[in-house]
RNA sequence: GCGAAAGUGGCGGAACUGGCAGACGCGCCAGACUUAGGAUCUGGUACCCGAGAGGGUAUGGGGGUUCGAGUCCCUCCUUUCGCACCA
């Protein structure tokens, strides 16, 4: 057998796989299914090590599955709309369609000289029109339920580039391409009404039993629920306010009412422009109030500001005391939470007492820890904490809880105000004033208003661009053949919507695709959806923890309301992986730590590549990358190698191998490390996503078997004496048949880490039609056990001997030994024992003195 | 500020429900085989005392529960991540 060259096995069964089309796969009800799936790929232009690392974990649960006799589907496909190819053709004049395209290629090379295996036949990119023709489809579905809707927000605006910027194009409260400080300005944009479903997608939380903890959390504090009352304030006719009415407020402390001793609203609040007219000074008034507006995203960039805001010279009633209390603006109220308007509790609220002391407002307290009165002078900061209600009138007296129930109810009955749930998750806003994404499928007729694109004419294509310049608003509004249609109703002149979905809209249900990603008719067949779905083990990084996750779980409920699925949650299971870091910093091309896979498969091959990315730490850890590591797993990869050489003449010839051959000493420990260590790799890769210490057990089967080899005096494998070999083992027949179960389980097990030297070696083994046929090796629990244990004996704590004893020995029989053990009896001399604790299987402690 | 996770040899990391701390690998040291090896194999490698047998100390610090704590509880420190004026 020639040494090992792991660059020729990889070019070898990746061809022949190809050939055999060895990952397609077809619904098959008769067997059960595995969906193993990893994040799909933005084609960047290079994947780094950094980026495979998803990749080889998703790859290793799949061949897994494949030998445990699952219809594995494993797809993969290309995130491939979005800003950084539009943001390089303004730079460098080439079209996102062909710089996209160029990317997916490399990046699909990459993958395919890693041996990971996809179902290569369903690969889709989200920039086909055969996938965002269903984008369109589902828009159009979730605008006839309401879920999709147009409504007026506040945008981040470059008045220079005249455009819409996304959050994360502000940078330090300026433009990201000119630097000129951004405005915020309201837009008409289309939404997806999330927020229908925050109940849900928060309760479900808790059903996500195989969902990190974290991702959980964060999810939850996204959405972010709180329970609290509406109170209507009215406005004090005697301040001389523009019309009658009332200021709502929303407060999860109704409990503090009493102390509500003036009223805040958000510069954004609509009868803010009221009481400007109204004023003494309307433009001052202006000025105060737009200043706010402008300050409000720029300034929470770069960390706190401070809290400011002006009298309305306005007043409202606290309908609960009766009493007037001053309007105020301020410029920490949020618009677009709760209200827009709160009531201030300065007493009891941080961010009021702050405000009160400021301006000089009046502080009361309302609650105290043991319901007596207290003055608010001494007070150096507000007193957020639940107690007994004082001066609060009838409900004096009351604790905290109680009369949040008791003054909610109260409010109810008279009209003014009443229970609600509030949520931080906001609607989803959709439009984009950009080229490389799909096109919304709306049409704006003079007389029809807005009509939907009808579904016999989808898709929607994306027209060509002659040009990038990245100024001016939607690029789409450039091309009149594009905007310019007929009304599909009344077939008068009519505008296109010329706004793009956000990318977020492709990622949230490619998965379901997968299932039938040719399919013309639907996004995918209900059948095979309900064969394939949910994923069942899905790998990506934690920075999706939020947004494409929830928003999967927003449209996986959106698909079953439409009827497309009969299940809520998407992902049964999911795996963050860590990050890989060169010189403790993520690689990053700007960085210049950037590891190329490729020049790491030229030197060692992509199995020692995969391996080592396995083995370093556990998925869902950083890791640093090291070359030594590497050359380590390579080393691995080459004693395997030199091992199943060494054993390969010997066990040519199966027929020597006789399963009830009595085994010697060495033999039965050799068996049972096998055994062990089938039981220990199964648990690791199936049950908790350990792969590390999965390749290190493999490691530790494969020093048995190099200590085997000595011993049983065929000389070592190190050395190639694979002629000796064959013949000293010759009439051993129990020889061969504990190595060959040994190496033929270590061969299966180490093939979803080293795909294409577990193909190799299987063969070696004598084993035909490739791993694809064959099945995951099963273990005996009973010859996994060991026969003879090791008890240590402590004696006050510390370990004083150890004592082989059968594993069935009784506790009495191990109290005895321990007892009678001299280096126990050594340090139980002359002293009175006091108590034997036996733990069966594990340890003997005696307790001395 | 709020929330979450994590602190174990020179390094990456093991230790399943409390039960031999440091599996496995990297690095390092020694030996073997070699013309040579940066190939390969074997042995060693937490720290301190001791020639040795052996003893002592160790899982961020301090305290507690227990026969027994890396693991459970309290407290403090550090790091990372997420949300950050959410009323």
């Amino acid at each position: 057998m020639p040494d090992y060259h792991p660059q020729d096995l990889d070019r070898k069964w990746q061809l022949r796989w190809a050939e055999s089309r060895a990952f397609e796969v077809s619904a098959d009800p008769s067997r059960p299914k595995f969906y193993c799936l990893e994040m799909f790929a933005y084609p960047s232009g290079h994947a780094h090590v950094g980026h495979l690392r998803n990749y080889i974990i998703g790859d290793v649960v799949a061949r897994t599955k494949w030998m445990r006799g699952y219809n594995v589907l494993h797809p993969f496909g290309w995130d491939a709309f979005g800003l950084p190819a539009e943001n390089a053709a303004i730079k460098s004049g080439i079209h996102p369609e062909v710089s996209t395209r160029d990317n997916i290629a490399h990046m699909k090379g990459q993958l395919q000289r890693l041996g990971i295996s996809y179902a290569w036949e369903r690969e889709l990119a989200t920039c086909d029109a055969e996938y965002y023709k269903w984008n369109q489809w589902l828009f159009i579905r979730m605008f006839e339920r309401g879920l999709a809707f147009r409504k007026k927000s506040s945008v981040n605006w470059c008045p220079v580039d005249k455009t819409v910027l996304a959050n994360e194009q502000v940078v330090d409260g300026g433009c990201w391409r000119c630097g000129t400080p951004v405005e915020t300005r309201d837009l008409e944009q289309w939404f997806f009404k999330i927020t229908a479903y925050a109940d849900e997608l928060l309760d479900a939380t808790k059903h996500l039993t195989r969902w990190p903890e974290k991702v959980l959390t964060m999810q939850q504090n996204w959405i972010g629920r709180s329970e609290g009352a509406y109170v209507k304030f009215p406005l004090d006719p005697e301040s001389g306010v523009p019309s009658a009415g009332h200021i709502e407020v929303f407060t999860t402390r109704i409990d503090t009412i009493f102390g509500a001793t003036f009223v805040l609203l958000g510069p954004e609040h609509p009868l803010v422009a009221q009481f400007a007219e109204r004023s003494k000074d309307p433009a001052g008034f202006k000025r105060q109030a737009h200043a706010f507006r402008m300050q409000d995203r720029a300034a929470r960039m770069s960390g706190d500001i401070e809290k400011q805001g002006f009298d309305t010279g306005f007043r409202a009633t606290n309908p609960f005391t009766g009493q007037a209390v001053p309007i105020w603006v301020a410029n920490f109220v949020l618009g677009e939470y709760g209200t827009g308007a709160v009531m201030a509790v300065p007493a009891h609220d941080q961010r009021d007492f702050e405000f009160a002391r400021k301006f000089n407002l009046p502080i009361r307290v309302v609650v105290t820890p043991d319901g007596r009165s207290a003055a608010s002078d001494s007070m150096t900061e507000a007193a957020p904490a639940y107690g007994t209600l004082v001066d609060s009138g009838e409900f004096s007296g009351l604790g905290s809880e109680d009369a949040q129930k008791r003054m909610t109810e109260w409010a109810l009955g008279r009209g003014i105000g009443e229970g609600t749930v509030q949520f931080r998750l906001k609607d989803w806003g959709i439009s984009r004033q950009r080229y490389w994404g799909t096109p919304i499928p709306m049409i704006y007729c003079d007389r029809d208003g807005i009509v939907a694109v009808p579904d016999d004419q989808l898709p929607v294509r994306l027209p060509p661009l002659a040009q990038f310049t990245g100024r001016g608003d939607s690029p789409l509004a450039q091309v009149p053949e594009f905007v310019n249609v007929t009304c599909p109703r009344c077939g008068g002149p009519a505008r296109r919507e010329t706004d793009t979905m956000d990318t977020f809209v492709d990622s949230s249900w490619y998965f379901y695709r997968f299932a039938d990603p040719r399919n013309d008719a639907k996004p995918a067949d209900p059948a095979a959806l309900k064969y394939w779905l949910p994923v069942d083990f899905y790998v990506g990084g934690v920075e999706h923890a939020i947004l494409h996750l929830i928003y999967s779980r927003f449209f996986a409920r959106v698909f079953r309301d439409i009827g497309l699925v009969d299940h809520s949650e998407p992902f049964t299971q999911l795996l963050t992986q860590g990050m890989v870091l060169k010189d403790g910093a993520v690689m990053s091309k700007s960085k210049g730590n950037v590891v190329d896979p490729d020049t790491m498969l030229q030197k060692y091959g992509a199995d020692a590549l995969r391996l080592y990315v396995m083995f370093v730490a556990p998925p869902e850890k950083e890791v640093e990358w090291s070359d030594a590591g590497l050359e380590g797993s390579f080393r691995f990869l080459s004693r395997v190698w030199r091992l199943v050489d060494h054993w390969a003449g010997p066990l040519a010839d199966r027929s020597t191998q006789r399963d009830d051959a009595p085994l010697d000493a060495a033999g039965k420990a050799l068996r049972r490390k096998t055994h062990d260590t089938v039981r220990r790799v199964t648990m690791d890769i199936e049950q908790r996503q350990q792969l590390n210490t999965a390749v290190s057990a493999l490691m530790e089967l494969v020093n048995e078997l190099y200590s085997f080899s000595e011993e049983t005096a065929t000389g070592s494998p190190a050395r190639h004496a694979t002629a000796g070999a064959a013949s000293a083992t010759q009439e051993r027949a129990e020889v061969v048949t504990v190595v060959a179960e040994a190496l033929d389980a270590l061969v299966r097990m180490l093939a979803p880490f080293a795909p294409h030297t577990g193909e190799e070696l299987w063969e070696r083994l004598g084993h035909r039609g490739g791993l694809s046929a064959a099945r995951w090796p099963a273990f005996d629990a009973a010859v996994a056990k060991a026969e003879q244990i090791v008890i240590p004996v402590q004696v006050n704590g510390k370990v004083r001997s150890r004592l082989t004893v059968p594993a069935d020995t009784t506790e009495a029989e191990l109290e005895r030994l321990a007892l009678a053990d001299p280096p126990v009896m050594a340090h139980t001399h002359g002293k009175t024992v006091r108590k034997v604790v036996v733990a069966k299987g594990r340890l003997v402690s005696v307790v001395v003195q």
